[in-house]
DNA sequence: GTGATTTTGAATTGATCAGTACAAAATGAG
DNA sequence: CTCATTTTGTACTGATCAATTCAAAATCAC
């Protein structure tokens, strides 16, 4: 019928949500989107509608693949409260990853940066904060079940809480907070449990 | 001796602050800092050597004026724990005022959008990190020497916990939770003292 | 091969970016 | 008043912004 893509748009999306994440997505120009996903303008611009497409599609991959790495977790059978600590270690690991150093989280970075200034971001980020919490608040009804949990507790502001948490861990990070120090924030939080 | 201002550049830091604070830095253009002060590029040109000058500026009155706050409420005689919920309640109060809605935290803000980029202004939000977690550990470890909080608990690790809260609730504000969740979230974190 | 269809690259759009040049306006010192 | 000095407004710099235009290139159905 007629010429067909010479690129992935997965792969093209991949990247483009790899230069969202490092730059933020005003400091990242449709140069810079050109530059990491190796295409032209005319294939962006083809392809995806606009600068602004192209991101709620990189932030949607992302939490694509961040809910993955989470539920796969939450599947696993260590008890809820070795889940919870385990999550937030590997947040705090993250944070200290050399390579990708400063990068943080491209929800944590989209929430503050560009949520309030956009709606259709604002609901996608909703959305997102919803699933998140269903499944922290599955796994922890389910501990409860198991008497890991005490079964007193809500489990929902649990869940909420451990969102929280991770949160203020990649702010604090951000602020300058020490690796020992947000260690020991996590086990303070896990403390609620 | 030569032509005086008319502005005061007191009042000029502070308008600048309030577009930085509604914008982020990015997206605040120095045709933004314009309208915002009321003056012309040449005042603000000639009284600040670049919107980076000028930004560094309003960041560091923003945390003058917020520490202010803070050491006001330290200082205080409420019992230490009262002192912590208070912090809390005025971060979600903030975070759900209608007016400035959205507008969050500078600190945290710059915290995410800016420092990763920003070797000078991450210097600044550490040195920031470090006032504030001092004053809140000398509040704790004040309380404890009052009987209001547990003796053996770390008077440093939950000066961080605090300040790591403060950034989970503004986080999570700005991901779509409610008040009530964000007052739950605020409660569980208390228990940790 | 031919034609219909789509992708692609390069050039370009007008707008806006941060920052500067420069002369007119405003002041106090003498 | 006159002069030296500083602020101010306007116009402008070249660079970059997101996005579009358009024709050449590439493909498949026929």
């Amino acid at each position: 019928m007629a010429r067909p893509r010479k690129f992935d748009e997965g792969r093209a999306v991949d990247a483009a949500m790899e230069a969202f994440w490092a730059t933020g997505y005003e400091a990242t120009s449709t140069q810079d989107l050109c530059d990491a996903t190796g295409l032209g303008r005319s294939s962006i611009y083809n392809t995806f509608k606009s600068k602004h497409d192209l991101f709620e599609r990189s932030l949607a991959r992302y939490m694509e693949r961040k809910n993955g790495e989470l539920f796969e977790l939450l599947e696993g059978d260590l008890p809820v409260r070795e889940k919870i600590r385990t999550l937030l270690q590997r947040v705090i690991d993250e944070e200290f990853t050399r390579y990708t150093d400063g990068r943080g989280c491209l929800v944590v970075n989209t929430c503050v940066e560009v949520s309030a200034h956009d709606p259709s971001v604002a609901a996608s980020l909703e959305r997102d904060y919803g699933v998140r919490l269903e499944a922290i608040r599955a796994a922890i009804e389910s501990g409860q079940r198991d008497g890991d949990i005490a079964p007193d507790k809500d489990a929902r502001t649990l869940a909420h809480l451990v969102i929280a948490s991770v949160g203020g861990l990649r702010v604090s990070a951000r602020a300058g907070a020490d690796r020992a120090a947000l260690e020991a924030v996590a086990d303070a939080a896990l403390g609620a449990f």
